[in-house]
DNA sequence: AGGTACGAAATCGTATACGATAACTATGAC
DNA sequence: GTCATAGTTATCGTATACGATTTCGTACCT
């Protein structure tokens, strides 16, 4: 686990085409921060860095575009999304609603061992804010939802997810918008979570307390601003 | 108002480039039903139909593709999504849940004025019933919650909605799975949902009320099949 | 000096062309 | 009669090429 890029569109195996791959190639920069909010996306410049032809690079950009993670604009190009204060809010909100489903849809399908794994995956945390490692804090985290997401009945539901963390990614959010309080706060939430879970408590309450704990980060972002 | 497709990528004015053109072209043709579901869209046919080349549609389709409407295989081609039972269940449910979302988020925001174009569009769908006009049902219906949105303030959320409704259209759900009694039931959800709006009826209620107005359309449809 | 207009460079948008892959068909063996 | 196999056709994937549009720089005018 601890990957970067999340997603359903990575699971090819073997032949993959030239598009794809360019895809790959490119989301990959945005996400782990080689190309960072508003790098201009030359199409020509990214066929040959990768040796292909421009056709399968556009093709890829267009992709990215669909999933938020790029602007285009005609007869002047692509650059990578920007650090808009507004589209973080549209997307920590669309977020907290599609974890907040995800993860209650998920709940009854969770068995003790998932339970034990993502414990430990907690405690991981726990221990980056000792070492102070927010980056290594942002992949645990994901990887303490997908822990949870692991058996989720809807994939529609669940690629929205993966869409929300891609594009948060690629705003570096969790790294400059680091509020200290805030994780520590995360990790409690996160053990409370799990013994909702564990308990078999209701789904509106787990609903509610995984939009909660989304909601939460948001408008400690919003009371630093404001 | 009563148009078919719905989406955020209509509004261009002038130039559009021909990959857009084709997008929309092909996107409308799924949504009125020339292309149903298994349909083989082969890239060089409509390539000649719209007077284009093959480059603009091609990334046309995968744009469709992105949004679900469409399935592509690699050295295949690319085909109309299906009517998978599963899909169905799949697309309902996050509908269910967005649209709650969209739902709640905008209600503090309908002014009477609005309320009451949503009771005339409600009107218009209880005449419908009586005419047995499944198809003008289904339009009023987006119509109805439309009105609804229209100061939703996460366009994010929206969006994933018009792609739930484009991708409903695409399965011709509406008319063939046409539940006879459910569609009075609806007509009444709608009366009871803008009461609660009248009566500011806090956020959480609207949203649950919103959502099983969705699910309830599923129940319907499961509890003919199984 | 500042602004405007013209021209050059960069980049995008699309067409055409061809190699690669899969689907189809026909032929032959068992 | 059925199955396997080889050849043909259809279609996709990608490269290359060129016209269209924008952007940037420079020279000229005020």
């Amino acid at each position: 686990m601890t990957e970067t890029a999340v997603g359903s569109a990575g699971v090819e195996s073997a032949a993959q085409s030239k598009s794809q791959q360019a895809y790959a190639a490119v989301k990959a920069r945005i996400i782990e921060g080689t190309y960072t909010p508003g790098y201009r996306l030359v199409l020509a410049k990214i066929a040959e860095d990768l040796g292909f032809s421009v056709v399968p690079v556009r093709e890829a950009i267009r992709r990215l575009e669909a999933e938020g993670l790029v602007k285009f604009e005609r007869n002047v190009g692509a650059t990578v999304s920007g650090i808009d204060p507004t589209e973080y809010l549209y997307t920590m909100q669309t977020l907290s609603i599609v974890e907040g489903a995800a993860t209650a849809l998920s709940a009854p399908l969770i068995d003790s061992v998932a339970i034990a794994r993502a414990r430990a995956v907690n405690a991981e945390m726990r221990e980056c804010l000792e070492h102070f490692d927010p980056v290594r804090f942002t992949a645990l985290n994901q990887d303490f939802h997908s822990v949870l997401f692991e058996h989720c009945p809807n994939p529609h539901i669940l690629d929205l997810v993966h869409r929300g963390w891609n594009r948060l990614a690629s705003l570096r959010s969790s790294t400059f918008r680091f509020v200290p309080g805030r994780a520590q706060e995360s990790v409690r939430e996160h053990e409370a979570l799990l013994q909702l879970i564990e308990n078999a408590a209701d789904a509106d309450t787990i609903e509610k307390a995984a939009r909660q704990h989304r909601a939460a980060t948001l408008d400690a972002y919003l009371s630093t601003t404001t």
